[in-house]
RNA sequence: GGAGACGUCGCAUAGUCCGGUCGAGUGCACCACCCUGCUAAGGUGGAGAACCCGCAAGGGUUCCGAGGGUUCAAAUCCCUCCGUCUCCGCCA
């Protein structure tokens, strides 16, 4: 949720902040005057209220054969109370919603816009070029018998597959060279829950207008995560946590699952786009002021690994209205994928300033001693889809993939992946 | 799945049977000051969260797992839900 005190002392503010997501200008009117009413109704409340009060004293005190008459004084004191509590909870509530409609202030600097409008920030390494015909990340992980998908649709259905072999232990690698990079940088490795209860997937502003991308169990009501960042923002909920130290930085390594839905006939081959994956994601808890330099160095340690890999990549700074519900300014890593003679997303990193904080109930101290909501921030360190630039970037002729130096230490020392007989 | 116990202000606990003197006592931890050569101990005081009004000083409201209800009045009585723990069963 956005500050609310924003809201009533510059409005104008949050309006340029719609304006440039291509999100509504009225909601924001219409946040100002629930606003309004909620505080009118709260303030009649408490002072009805507080005549209650001062009334259930005088009773306690009184005299038994006085207690009679002062009850009798006091029924419509209490009826008026409760109307004007139930008064003043429909408006906390009216706010509430109205409020929780309007997605995070995006930061100055953000390009206005939607998807096509972000911003080449960078480009970096040489991107490949091939004297033969160039196969695509499928066909040479066939080759390698690296992936199945044709059994994990029978399994499962479309968007899912096996990672086998090679495959999976390619995925453990760059999993284990992504932890190896947090735990470098500090960061604590964990290991979350990928079921969450509502209220977390609702704080973490995924059941905002993406909620049908998200797989949920009625039968137990619960969420199952398309990122680690639900259950590391849920970590901390409802806290009051001591950033006085420095940020709380994790590692989170998990499954994640999404619906994918609206995505149909969208990257259907290969494991471009599925179902189920894992990452390692960094989540971070700091204090507002620090937050954008906190996102450079997201940033910064997801090119690293991007280099280490001998990826060619762009960073990309995503347009206002491709920002999710929670992220003020969101950067893209891009890498080089040859025979789709496109960038495609391998990581991002968002800077949700205090947006979840304030959902979560996630305070630290300030200078003043006062509580005050704390910024998360979050960033892809590796992911299953990375196998993909990986494949297609250090493919071979014959088949064979040379593996990058840094990554070798993580596969018993192979250098070079083999074509083998599929089974 | 069956049976039971429990959920109080950082932690640990008292209070709940018998509603008002309880927004709540005690211990530990914490902060300030005092005291003793230092440390430990001891003394005095302070200290929870959220929100509303106010330039401020200050005032007010809410919060005893959550939500309802009864009542002039609820930590305390009633209902529903959530969570934790123990035992039994079941499965690995």
């Amino acid at each position: 949720m956005i500050d609310p005190a924003l809201l009533r002392d510059s409005p104008e503010l949050v309006k340029r902040s719609q304006t440039s997501r291509g999100a509504s200008v009225d909601l924001v009117d219409a946040a100002r005057d629930a606003d309004a009413e909620r505080r009118e109704a709260l303030t009649s409340f408490e002072s009805l209220r507080a005549e209650q009060n001062a009334y259930g004293k005088r009773v306690a005190a009184a005299p038994k054969e006085e207690k009679a008459a002062l009850v009798a004084q006091v029924q419509q004191l209490a009826a008026d109370v409760k109307a004007a509590g139930a008064r003043a909870n429909a408006a906390e509530e009216a706010f509430t919603s109205i409020a929780r409609g309007i997605p995070n202030i995006v930061l100055d600097g953000v390009p206005a816009g939607g998807e096509d409008d972000y911003v080449v920030l960078r480009e970096v390494g040489e991107r490949p070029v091939f004297d033969f015909a160039a196969r695509d990340h499928l066909e040479i992980a066939e080759g390698l018998d690296a992936i199945d998908m044709a059994r994990g649709a029978k399994v499962s259905g479309a968007r899912f597959y096996f990672l086998k072999g090679i495959g999976a232990r390619l995925e453990l690698a760059i999993m284990s060279l992504g932890l190896d990079h947090a735990l470098k940088a500090g960061f604590t490795p964990v290991i979350p829950p990928t079921l969450v209860r509502p209220e977390i997937m609702e704080g973490t502003g995924f059941l905002g207008e993406h909620a049908d991308e998200v797989y949920y169990l009625p039968a137990d009501e619960l969420y199952l995560t398309g990122t680690s960042e639900v259950a590391l923002a849920g970590l901390h909920s409802d806290e009051i946590v001591d950033l006085s130290k420095g940020p709380l930085r994790y590692a989170g390594w998990s499954t994640c699952y999404r619906r994918e839905a609206g995505s149909y006939g969208r990257d259907t081959r290969g494991i471009i786009r599925v179902h189920q994956f894992n990452k390692l994601e960094m989540f971070v808890y700091t204090t507002p002021d620090q937050a954008e330099a906190e996102h450079e160095r997201l940033l910064g340690w997801q090119e690293s690994m991007l280099q280490s890999l001998g990826l060619s990549y762009r960073v990309i700074d995503t347009a206002a209205g491709d920002l999710g519900t929670s992220a003020a300014r969101k950067f893209d890593v891009e890498a080089w994928v040859p025979t789709q003679d496109a960038y495609r997303e391998l990581t991002s990193t968002s800077n949700c300033t205090t947006y979840q904080g304030r959902r979560l109930g996630i305070r630290a101290r300030g200078e003043s001693g006062r509580t005050e909501p704390v910024a998360t921030l979050n960033g892809t360190l590796a992911t299953t889809r990375w196998i993909v630039a990986l494949l297609e970037t250090r493919q071979r002729e014959d088949g064979s993939v040379v593996v990058p130096e840094a990554l070798r230490p993580y596969l018993g020392g192979l250098e070079v992946l083999e074509p083998v007989t599929a089974q």
